[in-house]
DNA sequence: GAGCACTGC
């Protein structure tokens, strides 16, 4: 399977899944010294690779992921690792020379790491003829992949003559597998899609054989709706709903519910499940026969997601409730592929680090635009990472860099060195690195916000974290306590484990670890520091509420989620934008609008800030 | 008075 054929390495396999794919390059590569895969389901493939090959795991087989390093450096010699370990890896050694091979598994889901990893293991193979690549990947990219690193090749024909033959690296196409998938569109749009949804349900039930259905929806509210009247419908013993067992599926729901839908379908019964996109990716039923309604407008790469979730395991067939029309017209092909511009920026600086100088420069798999770069440039420029000539700062720039987290948060942990409150930064920093604190859910929005109204600090949600934070460690870190004031225990852990990777990381940078106490002045300022690109002003009077961004003047309105909802503070600088029907801010804290000049010479003009400073 | 879901250091 891995010979070379006569074009190069691209070679083909039809495996069912990648895991055999792995397995067998186990055994025919049982002599090399120590190889890399790259996997986001590294675990259970490092174990099973571990048994494959009758070794414990640990020893000769052996993972690294965020928080967990089960490798023994004597004796490991397959590792399992993520893009983003093996990105913080090269900063301490470039050209990765403790190894001789690589393998990046599933590099056609392309994360942003994982591009970066790519154009830096094409710059390595120049220097390190020896290493030896393979490249997993779905077919469809396996050949702009080949013709990604073959355009290294003739780089390197013209240029480095002295460096020797290098051989291109390995690209595994694994095909698509599973059954066809029979696709129906409606013939006109359809004027509510939600009782669409529901008569398709109803029809295939009754016309079509055994099988289960499952049913996207764009969210609880549509899901709420459209399990109501099919439930309505089974309990009035219609002749169309019999053996009907309607189930919704969403992140909020209890996990008991959840676990419902992985049940095995009672014999003679049809199991609807009503989804958000949560089953897009990471639900595959172990059931027979899954039929699929979705509904607009999501991106073609998503619909053949989601229709690929049926014929998994024998044909299926997917309706969906829009015109053919619409999907080869209308839809986007691959959704919204635009790089976020937080990450955009950890990428700049972590290519800084490794010494790749002329970013604009870099080889990409596929480049983000130039304009997001620049943007991504600016603001490290702003945050003082970056100097004059686009170079790391030395110290901020370097230290910045250290720590693996979104630069704002990154330079806010720096700026609390000097100010005095690293202890209750660090807890800040890794609350604002979650999703939430809190548990979601609904019917309980009352209790929730009374819980919230417990903690709620005047300064706003950075501070009302610390009340969390410090009423959970007042608790023993007891899941009752959680439970008792809506907090979610499974995100405190996880603050927790965060707060204990940057503790770590800050005293290796000598940031002394000292608490404001009760001054919350000091505090706000290292947020300022850190997020000043994100001061807003109230507008005055009579406008509900809105703020705009100092900066950009772009209207926005503080989270209903957030302690200042309706509280509305003249000047606050938010931690991000979540865009509805209006740009919200999320996780909201008060400032003194002179601290931003002061925080950011550079960004803001004290003319700028206009004239109600005061 | 908002709410689709991951992944990662």
């Amino acid at each position: 399977m891995l010979a070379p054929n006569r074009e190069g390495w691209l070679c083909r396999c039809s495996c069912k899944l990648v895991f055999p794919v792995s397995c067998s390059l186990v055994k025919l590569l049982e002599e090399t010294r120590q190889w890399w895969f790259i996997n986001s389901k590294l675990q259970a493939v490092a174990s099973r690779v571990a048994e494959e090959m009758g070794v414990k795991l640990g020893e000769e087989v052996g993972y690294t992921i965020r928080f967990e390093d089960v490798t023994n450096t004597d004796k490991t010699v397959v590792k399992f690792l993520t893009d983003g370990v093996l990105l913080r890896e090269m900063m301490d050694d470039p050209l990765l020379s403790k190894y001789s091979v690589i393998m990046v598994d599933e590099a056609h889901e392309r994360s942003i790491s994982t591009d970066i990893l790519l154009g830096l293991l094409r710059k390595i193979q120049r220097r390190r003829p020896d290493l030896r690549l393979i490249i997993s990947s779905a077919t469809i990219e396996a050949k702009s992949m080949a013709s990604f690193f073959r355009s290294s090749k003739r780089h390197q024909e013209a240029g480095a003559t002295d460096l020797g033959p290098s051989k291109e690296p390995a690209i595994l196409s694994v095909e698509g597998r599973g059954f066809n998938v029979e696709i129906h569109y409606v013939e006109e749009p359809v004027p509510d899609y939600v009782q669409a949804a529901v008569s398709t349900v109803l029809l295939i039930h009754d016309q079509e054989p055994a099988g289960d259905i499952l049913v996207f929806l764009t969210g609880q509210d549509d899901i709420d709706a459209a399990v109501r009247l099919l439930t309505e419908e089974v309990q009035s013993h219609g002749k169309k709903s019999h053996g009907l067992i309607v189930l919704p599926l969403f992140s909020g729901l209890p996990r008991a519910d959840q676990d419902l839908v992985f049940s095995p379908t009672p014999r003679g019964k049809r199991k609807v499940v009503i989804s958000t996109n949560i089953a897009e990716t990471s639900l595959t039923m172990e059931i027979s026969d899954i039929e699929n309604l979705v509904v607009a407008p999501i991106s073609k790469a998503s619909a053949r997601q989601r229709a690929g979730r049926a014929g998994r395991v024998r044909p299926g067939k997917c309706y969906r409730l829009y015109t053919e029309e619409y999907f080869v017209k209308q839809m986007s092909s691959e959704g919204i592929p635009e790089i976020q511009r937080s990450k955009l920026v950890s990428c700049v600086i972590q290519l800084k680090a490794l010494g790749i100088d002329n970013i604009l420069g870099f080889k990409w798999p596929a480049s983000p635009s130039s304009e997001a770069m620049i943007r991504a440039l600016e603001v490290l420029y702003s945050l003082g990472v970056l100097d004059d000539d686009a170079k790391l700062t030395s110290p901020v720039g370097f230290q910045v860099a250290e720590i693996p987290l979104d630069p704002m948060i990154s330079k806010m942990i720096l700026a609390s060195d000097q100010l005095g409150c690293a202890e209750e930064i660090l807890t800040i920093a890794a609350a604002l690195s979650i999703q939430s604190i809190w548990v979601s859910g609904r019917g309980m929005q009352k209790e929730l916000d009374e819980a919230k109204l417990r903690f709620a600090a005047a300064e706003g949600d950075h501070v009302t974290f610390l009340n969390v934070y410090k009423g959970f460690l007042q608790s023993g870190k007891s899941s009752d306590w959680c439970r008792r004031n809506f907090v979610n225990a499974h995100a405190m852990k996880k603050v927790i484990e965060i707060r204990a990777q940057l503790k770590r990381i800050a005293q290796r940078l000598g940031i002394v670890l000292k608490s404001c106490e009760s001054d919350m002045t000091v505090l706000r300022k290292a947020v300022t520091a850190g997020f000043f690109a994100n001061a807003c002003r109230l507008e005055a009077y009579g406008h509900n509420g809105m703020y705009k961004t100092v900066r950009g003047s772009q209207e926005v309105y503080i989270h209903p989620s957030s302690v200042l909802f309706r509280v509305n503070p003249k000047w606050v600088v938010y931690h991000s934008l979540v865009s509805t029907d209006r740009q919200y801010m999320q996780n909201v804290i008060t400032i003194e609008p002179s601290w931003l000049p002061e925080a950011a010479p550079h960004f803001y003009q004290q003319r700028q800030l206009g004239p109600s400073i005061h």
